[in-house]
RNA sequence: GGUCCCAUGGUCCAGUGGUUAAGAUGUCUCGUUUACACCGAGAAGGUCGGAGGUUCGAAUCCUCCUGGGACCACCA
């Protein structure tokens, strides 16, 4: 379809919108050509989760990405500018459970992912679909090897360089296994993520218990939710500040019915006016309690086993299912009067959001990440990062300052990068392959390829085909990584690291992170982390913290509101020329949220019009050649002067990322200063049908109308670039490939301020002519054209037809 | 519970110590003028979230409170 010409439409619409993003999409003109590339300007945009339709904060940060991109092209960039699709992790896998009706652990892995990969095959592109009707100018709507294609994070490509970064670290030692307290569901036999826990306020039992002090035979009185656990104790505490306690210190407390002896002492995790301020620690009755046992280097005893059982861990409690077993031992406490008192609370019990059982706290051995000696580094290289706005830092130092433990990477999860690791039958040696490849160790006969180095205790001792090795049966890791080890090179992937080592070496650090204020402490840190450990340098230039898209009220966006504001409806109504003009005007997303308003987007479209209108205005006269700025009318250098240094404060503000406040002055400059102001001054010049102008003034006036309606054009380009290039492309400019403008030379200082008298002085005349009920073109008499203003004197004069 | 951000006419937003708080949008009234009724002119609408404090002077600085948001933690 032909780019839709101004003197074919009336009034801007969305079905105009379809015809050029169509074409634009089709085109690939944004490719990136790493040959010819000079001042590479590289985004790393965040790759959108492909299972969801985009939604509107999405949408409208994309659009945010899209002005920078243009802008940057405009100053003479090689824009790098690639659309990432994520495609792993848990959503996906809920996604394919729910669509299909599948369970993981009902079915093989082989035949879950194979659900998996149908549900993305059946959504994939729909997002990309959104962001083309957006006119969002990504280096290529396309996937393949060029550099900017379309990626997805479930490539083999990707996933690879995911492994391969890893193995690098696990040879220099930088992992470790260690135990991690994991959400248990019992009834799925599987860990499940933070994110699948349904909190339920669940009445239950605080039982107050008698306990014995070793000794002295005192009775004390401990409250607890979890009295089945009673036999994994390892210390009774209560808070230091607590003077009821105090003279317990470092005496033993027994356990009652099974005997054993603990100490007691004060910790701060006990609360004085909870319970009786006496609590007892035992492991996996919460994260609290694995926390204390390390702190104290205490030995958890676990009585759950992973069938959501009792173990012989609790005595007479063994074999029954964690609810039995809390209601027999209560039985028996009351047998044995050691109840004295049993309240009903009600307490906020983590609930398996999928299965509905109670979740279990166990620890299961897990790879970190070391971090915390890396602290330091990273706090170094962020500070040489440029921050918009300077404020957002203070989100990363203060989550820097309280990283206190190495990040777990492991998950038992499928669809997700495999870790890329074989152990040794007697669990002592580790089997690492090769960088480069992609490997799938859970796969039934999988082996450690050729050149696999083999590690014990995260030190290499040989390879794999070694003689001592020989005999040895491995089996293939069957965990996974957690996502953001993939999410955290991003950078590193669309730069081409270990790929293209020329191009990565001129592209690093990429130029720009936009991103949100909520993934700091993920996506932004350990991007920062991982870079570091990959290049010892800061992985950006700057970075972009963006605020959020929120409903009318206010209130964030959520399915469970139902406030959910859907961009398709927004696009298929007003179009995504008035939805970003809308972006940009309605206040910084980097400053404040923004809340999502249909009234004030479909107001935009009256702006789209009146850009249309004026340039029809304007194209009905000939452009005169060219024009030295000396030659033109005082009236015409005036607002030509103003719209320089609109130029240079756009291009400033651009620079910065602040397109808020070009947007307010363009849109100002528009309507007020352009429209209502100076083409009613110059109209009667522009014609000159009665002749009273010389043909130099009148051919100034049209000079000045072509003038100011391109440069506006220009500098409004990056925020609407479709109505601007169409106008342009009527009058044989390509803005699509357009330098930014340079700002002239100005004449007058201030322009502003002879505009704004001017102004002043058009609403006088015209109120006194409404006040004396004559039309506009009617004779006034007895005006005179204020000194301030003589400059100006012949144009006011012919525009309100003034009788002196 | 911790850390951080925000609060200005119905709505959005400017104003970071100095006369009467800028503008947009919406509302109402009047008008139709060789681009435009998705138009033009005009009007109404604010004790700057609340309470203290600093200052000659506070929307602006400080303290507390209220409401909204973000992240983290937690409920024996």
């Amino acid at each position: 379809m032909p780019m839709p010409k101004l003197s074919d439409i009336k009034n801007w619409s969305p079905e105009i919108e379809k015809a050029i993003t169509e074409e634009w999409k089709k085109a690939e003109m944004w490719r990136f050509d790493s040959k010819k590339a000079r001042k590479i300007y590289s985004i790393d945009t965040p790759p959108p989760y492909v299972n969801a339709p985009i939604h509107m904060g999405q949408a409208i940060t994309c659009c945010y990405m899209d002005f920078f991109a243009r802008y940057r092209r405009m100053k003479g960039y090689d824009v790098l500018f690639p659309l990432g699709l994520d495609r792993n992790g848990l959503p996906i896998e809920v996604g394919a459970e729910k669509k299909y009706n599948v369970s993981p652990f009902k079915i093989t892995r082989e035949e879950f992912l194979k659900y998996c990969e149908k549900l993305l095959n059946e959504t994939s592109m729909e997002s990309a679909d959104t962001f083309a009707k957006l006119g969002i100018s990504f280096t290529s709507y396309k996937e393949g090897k060029h550099i900017g294609a379309v990626y997805k994070t479930d490539s083999p490509e990707y996933r690879s360089l995911t492994q391969a970064t890893f193995i690098e670290l696990y040879k220099k030692g930088l992992v470790y296994e260690a135990s991690r307290i994991s959400n248990w569901d019992p009834k799925l036999r599987t860990t499940i993520a933070d994110s699948e826990i349904d909190y339920k306020d669940i009445e239950s039992s605080f039982v107050h218990v008698r306990w014995k002090v070793r000794g002295t035979g005192e009775e004390i009185i401990i409250a607890t939710t979890r009295p089945e656990l009673i036999s994994t104790c390892s210390a009774v505490i209560y808070n230091p500040e607590d003077k009821r306690y105090e003279r317990l210190s470092g005496k033993h407390a027994i356990i009652p019915l099974f005997g054993r002896e603990v100490l007691i002492m004060a910790h701060p995790y006990a609360k004085i006016d909870k319970g009786t301020g006496l609590v007892m620690m035992c492991a996996g009755g919460d994260l609290t309690d694995v926390q204390f046992h390390r702190e104290m280097k205490f030995t958890p005893i676990i009585a759950v086993s992973i069938d959501g059982t009792m173990n012989e861990k609790a005595g007479f409690l063994k074999g029954l299912k964690v609810k039995e077993a809390r209601q027999k031992i209560i039985d028996k406490l009351k047998e044995e009067g050691l109840v004295a008192r049993e309240e009903r609370i009600i307490h906020r019990t983590p609930m398996s959001e999928r299965s509905g059982a109670e979740i279990e706290f166990i620890e299961m051995p897990e790879l970190y990440l070391k971090q915390v000696e890396f602290k330091d580094e990273v706090r170094k290289i962020a500070g040489k990062i440029n921050f918009y706005p300077e404020e957002s830092k203070e989100i990363l130092d203060k989550w820097i300052d309280s990283v206190s433990i190495d990040w777990p990477i492991s998950r038992r999860r499928f669809y997700a990068t495999p870790i890329p690791l074989w152990i040794s039958d007697d669990g002592k040696l580790t089997a690492v392959p090769p960088a480069g490849d992609y490997y799938e160790p859970w796969k039934k006969g999988s082996k450690p390829p050729a050149g696999s180095e083999v590690m014990k205790e995260g030190k290499i001792i040989g390879k794999i085909n070694d003689k001592q090795f020989s005999g040895i049966k491995w089996s293939g890791e069957t965990r996974v990584f957690d996502t953001w080890m993939d999410s955290s090179i991003s950078e590193l992937f669309i730069l081409k690291y270990n790929e293209n080592k020329e191009f990565f070496k001129k592209a690093y650090p990429a130029t720009l992170r936009p991103q949100g204020k909520e993934i700091v402490r993920t996506w932004l840190y350990y991007t920062l982390l991982r870079g570091w450990l990959e290049t010892k340098k800061p992985a950006f230039k700057d970075v972009w913290i963006h605020q959020h898209i929120v409903d009318e009220k206010g209130m964030k966006m959520s399915k469970r509101l139902g406030n959910v504001v859907d961009p398709q409806g927004l696009l298929r109504e007003y179009g995504a020329e008035a939805i970003r003009l809308w972006s940009a005007i309605e206040g910084d997303l980097s400053r404040g949220d923004l809340k999502c308003s249909r009234e004030r987007i479909k107001a935009e479209m009256k702006t789209l019009n009146k850009i249309l209108n004026v340039s029809r205005f304007i194209m009905q006269f000939e452009k005169s050649g060219k024009f030295a700025h000396d030659n033109l009318t005082n009236t015409d250098r005036l607002f030509i002067d103003y719209v320089n240094e609109l130029t240079s404060f756009c291009d400033e503000s651009y620079d910065k990322y602040d397109f808020y406040n070009p947007a307010i002055k363009l849109r100002n400059f528009l309507w007020e200063i352009f429209a209502s102001h100076y083409v009613e001054i110059v109209k009667a010049r522009a014609y000159n049908q009665e002749g009273k102008f010389s043909k130099g003034e009148s051919e100034s006036a049209r000079y000045t109308l072509h003038y100011l309606l391109e440069r506006f054009l220009a500098l409004i380009y990056p925020i609407m670039p479709q109505i601007t290039t169409m106008i342009m492309n009527d009058k044989g400019i390509d803005l699509l490939r357009a330098e930014y403008p340079r700002a002239e030379k100005m004449k007058n200082k201030e322009p502003l301020k002879d505009i704004i008298n001017i102004m002043t002085f058009n609403s006088v005349v015209w109120k006194k002519k409404q006040e004396k009920g004559i039309s506009l073109r009617e004779p006034l008499d007895g005006i005179e054209v204020p000194k301030e203003l003589e400059k100006y004197e012949k144009d006011l004069i012919a525009c309100h037809n003034l009788r002196l």
